[in-house]
DNA sequence: TTGTAATGATACCATATAAGTATCATTTGT
DNA sequence: ACAAATGATACTTATATGGTATCATTACAA
């Protein structure tokens, strides 16, 4: 059970990388160069992140991406909503309830108290903290 | 992000089924006509089920399942286990480390944190307690 | 003793999602 | 004008999930 999958992985190790070069742009030649991911997948995920306002970018020659954010303002649980939908397993785990119980069942007890420890703690996680600024 | 997969839905679902009949006998046409899953595939599940000891099985003319342990033994992470490998978020997230950190690392920190809390929790959601006895 | 209703074992197919590629248009520095 | 970059978007491939089908075996019962 993978909690991210590849793109936000991806996305992730992009912003790395350019937290490391800001201000300085980055081309996705570049980060084909320097981390070896696939460069047309990636070309993808910095629109996206682009669109959604984590990158600024340039056209033309010599353009390129960087950073729009303050790493600190970052947060890993974003990129995931962003990358995968929104991190929420509040409902009923079964995809047709089980029991009728609206509260009282034992599970959803459960699943929201997990949920809700969960995210307290991934939302201290940011670009910053994993950077280790 | 779907915690449990169909499969496991299923297999909950049978097993709070025949947990209501016990010591009954209960065939894959019972459960197609009072469950309506599909029935091959429930057949597929319930084999399952028994080679891993949760379900006895009768062959042959009014042959079928019965529970082979008791509600309060059958733990909901096991069941996740067998059909969805084991529930285990330990490792770095990522396809490649990030970062050398071993230890330092605070998202592995966190998710560490996370599962260990996940997991204690998990525990105690049991059959038994799904059908409320 | 033969037919039928069940499971055992296993191979196969279908569908959805993730992962990755390709293409053409647009922008911009030289 | 040309080259090097992104914007937009359609397309293809790979993988995992969900689901079927088939044949063998067992057991009851007329
Ligand atoms: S509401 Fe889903 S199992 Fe109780
Ligand atoms: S070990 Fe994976 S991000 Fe640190």
């Amino acid at each position: 059970m993978n909690l991210l999958t590849r793109n936000t992985d991806y996305a992730v190790r992009a912003l790395i990388y350019m937290s490391g070069k800001h201000p300085e742009r980055v081309s996705t030649a570049d980060l084909d160069r320097d981390l070896h991911l696939p460069r047309p997948f990636m070309r993808k995920i910095l629109q996206i992140l682009q669109k959604a306002g984590y990158l600024a970018s340039v056209k033309g020659k010599n353009g390129g991406f960087t950073l729009a954010k303050v790493p600190s303002r970052i947060h890993l649980t974003e990129l995931i909503a962003l990358f995968q939908g929104p991190v929420s397993m509040g409902d009923c785990l079964f995809r047709k309830k089980l029991c009728d119980c609206a509260d009282g069942c034992p599970l959803r007890r459960v699943i929201k108290g997990i949920e809700a420890m969960a995210l307290a703690r991934l939302k201290s996680v940011t670009l910053a903290s994993l950077t280790g600024a």
